[in-house]
DNA sequence: TTGACTTGCTGACACTGCGTCAGTACGATT
DNA sequence: AATCGTACTGACGCAGTGTCAGCAAGTCAA
């Protein structure tokens, strides 16, 4: 639209530092890491653009051509966490082992992951409200864990290890809830805290809800006036 | 610092429609009502001061008179929510009544206020992450359950009704964390879930956990090969 | 009634950060 | 060496924020 301000450098003293030429994914890749190192430290709500790319050999502009916004490369991260979180809890959804066995070592392994990956874990799940394809992306790694548990807890209400009036979709959700909501609060920003207490705690509810014995339904006290 | 723009004006047209004059207190509740109405429909992103002005007869520089920033408006729709809540809650706080009997009973009064209140609230939640502040307030806000719920379990250790080996702390965070976000994921959008099926779940989960027998720690399996 | 004072309110400004574009220069290919 | 594709950049327009000097509606005193 307006060409007002071309023309106005021509070329302009030239010796102006233009940063070395990269293959695309190098450089996308470079941001990735400058981005991990930056929410390791900050707050998703202190990353600019700006801030970002000065971390960097390239100008702000450059950013734009690997990502759609910060919202995009938060995506990135995400996909980049999920990938290594999905690895290290395999082994608990694709079955096999004791009823609780299996599901501690697996939850230990993604304890692990969000000591290490924790903050940036958290920028996302921050930053997932702001944009609506995040906030997507954000639901379905959730979903993903729901379905797993979902489906196991239904397999073992075959076997008759879990009380057949549970509801396994509801259920699934609520606990991995539970699970996010901890594991952010408690490694998603420093200081850490205990990953066993957290560990012991986290399993001690799942084991205690899904397989424990509920106590004989307590006689509900008629005093029922409490509103 | 600059002054040019002024005296150029001097006493234009005239007939601006200066909207009518509020009591200070009016007026800031009557932009609450218009943040709550807005809330209802649309995502804590999409509100700008700006639109949100627009919704009323005064102008948006006089959104600042009465808050600093959008998150402080949001911190004073925390705690219109918050004095609700917590007086639907009280009963079970305040204590008395079976072991789970007014606690279900007390959920269900939560559970009421977040289908009325949901996407309010889950606005508020939203946005905490992006001020410092309204984080705070939030976390506090999340504190006061938090300190409820450890008080009652460590009552009910006390009586024997819970096992000693529970840590209250950590499992009132955690279940309260679980609440919080299967109620904001459940109600805190259009279209809202099942009050029922979610309550039942909830009550399940906090009833087996707290109170179940916990299984009598099946055997270990000894091909803890999985890592 | 009138003048002086208070204060709720507003237009206009500066500023920050975003997303885009025309245009440049580097490296590869011929 | 000439050409071409493309990684990259300076500069712009835009949206939204927070602030300020100034205005006018109300109140009170004389």
């Amino acid at each position: 639209m307006s060409v007002s301000h071309t023309g106005a450098r021509s070329h302009q003293n030239a010796q102006a530092s233009r940063s070395p030429r990269h293959h695309p994914d190098e450089a996308k890749q470079l941001i990735v890491e400058r981005a991990f190192e930056f929410l390791w430290e900050h707050p998703f709500r202190d990353l600019t653009v700006a801030k970002l790319m000065a971390e960097t050999t390239l100008s702000r502009p450059a950013f734009y051509q690997y990502f759609n916004d910060l919202h995009d490369l938060a995506e990135s991260l995400l996909r980049e966490i999920q990938s290594v979180m999905h690895e290290t809890a395999h082994p608990w959804i694709g079955g096999g082992g004791g009823p609780n066995s299996s599901r501690r070592v697996s939850l230990a392994g993604v304890v692990r992951r969000c000591v290490e990956h924790g903050p940036v874990l958290r920028a996302v799940a921050d930053a997932a409200p702001l944009d609506e394809r995040l906030e997507r992306a954000w639901s379905a790694f959730m979903k993903s864990w729901d379905d797993a548990v979902e489906h196991r807890i239904t397999e073992h209400q075959r076997q008759g290890l879990i009380r057949q009036s549970l509801d396994a979709r509801h259920t699934a959700r609520a606990l991995n809830a539970m699970d996010a909501s901890v594991l952010l609060a408690e490694f998603g920003s420093r200081p850490q805290g205990d990953p066993d207490a957290v560990l012991e705690t986290l399993h001690s509810i799942w084991v205690g809800s899904l397989y424990g014995r509920s106590p004989k339904r307590l006689p509900i006290p008629k005093h029922s006036g409490t509103t």
